[in-house]
RNA sequence: GUGGUCUUGGUGUAAUGGUAGCACAAGGGCCUGUGGAGCCCUUAGUGGCGGUUCGAAUCCGCUAGGCCACCCCA
């Protein structure tokens, strides 16, 4: 593959959809919304630039998202907006600023679109890229964490996705974590010699993210460290029992790793992503991840409200679709089977009026009105391989009348104007 | 951020230092009001910059972009 070289093109790691790509976003976009409706996730869709300190505060400082991925600008007023690199702060932000705190509770709210990273584009991975998100506020409950993952199962299983795992770990809260951090920490500065350089800076700023690297260096001595699991709270301890119960309940697969603790600060207990069982090893490319962010709000607002929500990337979706050779196309063809062939610029603005006249029908026709010549006219009617022509000519405007030519028979009969979409209409439904 | 690899009309390709060619697509015509075939015409290309050379799509350097890997993640 190579890209023209012309004088503009789509900055890196973007790109046009095109009609064919649309087809999937819509198909993923509207299983997922009809999802949204069904389980009572309120649709909402948050502005595309927030306030940088919206995600420096709530995405975390030390993240790579926001310490190399963020698309950071000012304005001509001065203020310093991001391009939303993740959802969660919106919502978040959202809830509050929108009086969401009153609403019944839990709010449940599913949004979906665009959002732009920073970062080199390869397989499956895009500056500007789109997800679809579902979030719980305000519910403490396992059962929160365990309905974002099935919906989100379900919507990949709907869409003929299989073997799909669900790997899963719990990083503890306010309560836990800091003990437990202490402990790594003392653990790993033990270790630093044995370190990667990356880790040695890790290890100051956010030392769980050691427990991520897959330097095989640092790899021998993630083995040897103490889990999260291990030093988990009581309440956490619980809440992570009752999240795997639920699993196996439901005959979920899932694979506990104590080694996954996600690139976003404000995780607490439960975090997970859903992967295809092949990538599994290589925890690469994952299809969605979430998790349990009972600190968040606070962060954003003035009270504490626990959260839980789960994002998918719709790219990373369909690259699997494609795959598997699951497409939608066909869904998308909806062609014509009625073309309007005009001569001379009075049938011209006939066949505006008669379009509209279709278009009231609901009949879908196809027209030509930059071409002159009939012979061309029928040459693309014969090509896509439409049923009927509606010919309108001068002689045609005088006398009210279009002729409706069958291009398999060939037959042609002249039909009074104003009945000729009624006629048309009975031949359409006779001929399913 | 690091590394690998690729880049010739819209698409697919040919030309291995010596005339940039072919096929498809697109537009038009033969045939101003009747299609499917055929024939003809047109549009359109070596990503960019520089170097080597009498001469560069071809060799070299840089750059941009695509794809991929690392990192990290959706």
């Amino acid at each position: 593959m190579k890209k023209p070289r012309l004088k503009f093109q789509a900055p890196t790691g973007t790109r046009d959809l095109l009609p064919e790509d649309l087809a999937y976003y819509k198909k993923i976009y509207s299983l997922a919304e009809e999802y949204a409706q069904f389980y009572g996730f309120k649709r909402i869709e948050p502005p595309i630039l927030e306030d940088y300190e919206l995600f420096l505060k709530s995405t975390g400082a030390t993240t790579d998202i926001v310490e190399k991925q963020m698309y950071i600008l000012k304005t001509k007023g001065g203020e310093i907006l991001a391009l939303r690199p993740e959802f969660t702060p919106s919502l978040a932000r959202s809830y509050f600023e929108n009086g969401m705190i009153s609403w019944p509770h839990p709010v449940k709210l599913y949004t979906r679109g665009p959002l732009f990273r920073y970062e080199k584009p390869q397989a499956g991975r895009y500056r500007q890229f789109h997800q679809i998100n579902f979030e719980i506020f305000g519910s403490k409950k396992p059962i929160a964490e365990i309905e974002i993952i099935w919906i989100f199962l379900k919507i990949l299983e709907k869409l003929g996705i299989k073997k799909i795992v669900v790997e899963i770990n719990s990083i503890g809260d306010s309560q836990c974590r800091p003990y437990y951090k202490k402990i790594l920490t003392r653990y790993l500065k033990h270790n630093q010699h044995l370190l990667c350089a990356t880790c040695k800076r890790r290890l100051k700023k956010n030392p769980l993210r050691v427990l991520d690297c897959k330097e095989i260096k640092c790899q021998k001595v993630i083995k040897e460290a103490p889990q999260i699991i291990d030093y988990l709270c009581e309440e956490c301890h619980d809440h992570f029992e009752k999240v795997l119960e639920y699993l196996e309940a439901l005959q979920i697969p899932y694979n506990l790793n104590p080694y996954l603790v996600r690139g976003l600060d404000y995780y607490t207990k439960t975090v997970f992503e859903i992967i295809l069982e092949k990538n599994l090893q290589k925890r690469q490319n994952a299809l969605a991840g979430g998790g349990r962010y009972d600190g968040l709000l606070r962060l954003i607002g003035k009270q504490d409200i626990p959260a839980a929500g789960v994002a998918g990337g719709v790219e990373r979706i369909i690259e699997v679709l494609k795959d598997n050779n699951i497409s939608f196309e066909e869904e998308q063809k909806r062609e014509a089977k009625v073309l309007i062939a005009q001569l001379g610029d009075e049938a011209k603005i006939e066949s505006l009026k008669l379009i509209e006249e279709f278009w009231r029908a609901k009949i879908p026709v196809e027209f030509l009105l930059t071409k002159d010549s009939l012979t061309n006219q029928l040459k693309i009617a014969n090509r896509k391989k439409i049923k009927y022509v509606v010919i309108i000519g001068k002689e045609e405007v005088i006398k009210k009348a279009s002729i409706l030519r069958d291009m398999e028979t060939g037959k042609q009969e002249s039909i009074q104007r104003e009945k000729l979409v009624k006629e048309i209409k009975k031949l359409l439904k006779k001929n399913k």
